[in-house]
DNA sequence: GTCACAGAAATTTTT
DNA sequence: TTTCTGTGAC
């Protein structure tokens, strides 16, 4: 376990000083004053000195929670606690990581006191799917799961599926049976809420209920697929560790393992993970959970907010401790999001309190359409820019990912950097996934869905002969005898060599002598010939698969990459490495507002405040507006000093002209009259 | 069973 | 516009 969290450290670790500036609040020049280094006010040093029983900590936005639960690990383990036995549970993982080198600056400051050397790199450290891939590998075996099990990502997931709806002749047009993608929405919540799938199908899919039997017979089948295949899917992960934790012979290996755990971001975590906690934690003992009812974002994931207002209830004896002294934002703001957040109907959070001198109040820019909405963001950001504040500090939020292609569009014209956070990622592009099938399929053969997608790439081969391939394969007594069948096969004329050249590919992978970069470069040289024949434009696509073989340099070895790009992607162009690294890093951030959690600038421009975009239009009940609430919530809250409402009347200049995103909108309902008063217009 | 083609659908958010 | 799905020719 050791490795690992290093070699999340190391991974990062050039990173590292530039995520730290970027994203916190130590630009003094511009800045508002922050909470000096060092120094813990009443609350926070009652939850950070803290022992005895379960311990709920509800930090508002910008109440130092990170800092908190930073100084948290390090006072436990100034207390004597080993750091291999903290467990902590962020939300991603590079929020674990900014942690894990947070208690590093911590525990050196310390150590200068006290002289005493801890390594904070023993920390358990990463997400839920995260710490269950590790705890899975070496704990697996006791609940029949093979070692090398690989992980499908949501598409494949929706392939199998897919797959498995056309088998059942469910695909006839005429059915209407829901798509695939539809099903696994159903399937997922189902898995992480537990809520039988004929009480969800009723409630929240009520137009498909003729359909719930066959719907159940589908995730019966797919279930027994991917345990045939060894694989599971992100609902399976967690599935999994609750399986390991009520298994009586490893229970307590693992609870042995642990003295604390800490989680973070509490109120976006589902039940399995509460039931996971209870069982790694019985009574609550040595549990530590953060969070922010008002910022729950991710019900859609099942995340259910009754884990942090029930936590007390469902631990007996919790200390709750309240965080509401704000660091990171003017009083103004303060105004503003406080006033936003009276809107919610259930609302438990109180209200923030800031000692910062008030400042310019938060400017409402009401516009005719689109293009005026980026001519103004652009300007202002080139304003700011010229007042000394960084592109790196400021940052333009947005509901949906590609709600920002149209400022895209301009800021390349003028020639601004950004990175972009959240949409579609970059190994989910096609390319990179055939690529990525072969190392998986070389690395578990009874992974169908990897096995499928790499062989059906063959020309000559469908899906069909595919699946029979990878079957037979797998029927066979052992891997030579799977060989020996496949090389006695006669593919048709128009696979023309590449079988020989495929099976030559494949046994040097699974030889298991090979380097991981060196199977990169002969999965590549197979490949490129099937990309150039398959894509138009293969040169961006070629390029995107170098990129890759550069990501593949990080790792270890072919298991720890294929986890690790399946659970953790490059989330952003800033992660990938930059092949023009002479340009200047002064990078302005583009990003969804969900992928903004946690995060803070000192400008933030929101855009698009439009009734249909926040909330947006598939939000259709009360609960789901709530949701959409909060969600603005969490977007104004990341500002510091400086915050941009924009809203445009109409959307012409759309992006894509197939959307119905077109026409005229209304000021967003969550700008009602009394939140209004707390901003600046601006025509 | 494979593959090429045409027509339809589609983007909300993510581990 | 791109991606997915279903159809029909080989």
């Amino acid at each position: 376990m050791k490795k690992t969290t290093k070699k999340i450290v190391k991974k990062y670790a050039k990173k590292a000083a530039k995520t730290t500036v970027k994203h916190s609040q130590k630009s003094p020049d511009i800045s508002q004053p922050s909470q000096p280094v060092g120094t813990l006010n009443n609350e926070q040093k009652k939850a950070v000195s803290h022992s005895g029983g379960p311990l709920l900590i509800i930090a508002g936005a910008g109440t130092g929670k990170t800092k908190t639960l930073v100084h948290r690990v390090a006072w436990l383990i100034g207390q004597g606690i080993e750091p291999s036995r903290i467990l902590l549970l962020t939300f991603t993982r590079r929020a674990a990581f900014e942690m894990l080198y947070r208690v590093d600056d911590v525990l050196q400051q310390q150590a200068r006191q006290k002289t005493s050397f801890v390594d904070h790199r023993s920390i358990w450290g990463g997400t839920f799917h995260a710490v269950a891939t590790r705890l899975l590998r070496m704990y697996g075996n006791a609940i029949k799961l093979p070692r090398d099990f690989t992980i499908l990502d949501r598409g494949d997931s929706e392939g199998l599926i897919g797959t498995i709806r056309a088998e059942m002749k469910l695909d006839k047009a005429a059915l209407k049976f829901p798509k695939k993608g539809t099903c696994m929405t159903i399937y997922s919540l189902h898995a992480n809420s537990r809520v039988p799938v004929k009480t969800l199908v009723d409630q929240r899919f009520p137009w498909l209920k003729s359909h719930t039997a066959k719907l159940v017979q589908l995730f019966d089948t797919y279930e027994k697929r991917k345990l045939n295949a060894a694989t599971l899917d992100y609902d399976d992960l967690l599935i999994y560790w609750l399986k390991l934790l009520e298994n009586k012979e490893v229970v307590k290996k693992i609870t042995d393992r642990f003295d604390h755990v800490l989680v973070d971001e509490y109120q976006d975590t589902n039940v399995v993970q509460s039931d996971i906690l209870r069982l790694l934690c019985p009574k609550g003992k040595g549990l530590t959970v953060v969070g922010d009812d008002a910022q729950s974002i991710y019900s859609f994931r099942a995340a259910t907010i009754r884990n942090i207002l029930d936590f007390p209830k469902q631990f007996s004896g919790t200390t709750v401790v309240t965080l509401e002294q704000n660091y990171r934002s003017t009083p103004t703001i303060l105004k503003t999001t406080n006033q936003v957040i009276d809107i919610a109907k259930e609302r438990y959070t109180k209200n923030l309190r800031s000692d910062q001198e008030p400042d310019v109040k938060p400017i409402l820019f009401r516009c005719y359409d689109d293009n005026m909405q980026v001519q103004f963001v652009v300007s202002e950001i080139l304003h700011l820019k010229k007042q000394g504040i960084p592109f790196k500090n400021q940052a333009v939020l947005f509901r949906a990912s590609h709600h920002s292609l149209l400022l895209e569009t301009e800021l390349a014209r003028k020639k601004i950097l950004f990175h972009k956070h959240g949409g579609l990622k970059f190994v989910e592009s096609a390319h990179l996934k055939d690529l990525i099938s072969f190392l998986r399929f070389a690395e578990n053969q009874r992974d169908e869905t990897a096995a499928v997608r790499s062989l059906s790439l063959l020309s000559g081969i469908g899906e069909k002969k595919a699946l029979v391939l990878a079957q037979d394969f797998v029927a066979a007594e052992d891997f030579a005898q799977g060989l020996v069948k496949w090389k006695k096969w006669k593919p048709p004329k128009s696979t023309g060599n590449m079988w020989t050249k495929f099976l030559k590919l494949f046994e040097e992978l699974t030889s298991g002598s090979l380097s991981l970069e060196r199977q990169i470069a002969l999965t590549l040289k197979f490949y490129t010939p099937i990309l150039e024949d398959k894509y138009d434009e293969h040169k961006t696509r070629l390029a995107d698969l170098e990129q890759l073989r550069e990501i593949a340099l990080k790792f270890k070895d072919r298991t720890e990459m294929l986890t690790d790009l399946t659970l953790d992607p490059p989330s952003s162009t800033e992660e990938l490495p930059n092949r023009n690294r002479k340009q200047a890093d002064d990078y302005l951030t583009l990003s969804t507002i969900h992928s903004a959690k946690g995060l803070e600038w000192n400008s933030v421009f929101v855009i698009n405040v439009s009734d249909g975009f926040i909330p947006s239009d598939k939000a259709t009940d009360t609960e789901g507006v709530e949701e959409e609430l909060r969600l603005f919530y969490v977007a104004i809250t990341r500002a510091q000093q400086h915050l941009y409402i924009c809203s445009p009347k109409c959307f012409f200049s759309n992006f894509n002209s197939w959307s119905n995103d077109d026409g005229y909108r209304d000021l967003s309902r969550f700008i009602d009259h009394k939140v209004k008063k707390t901003l600046q217009e601006k025509k």
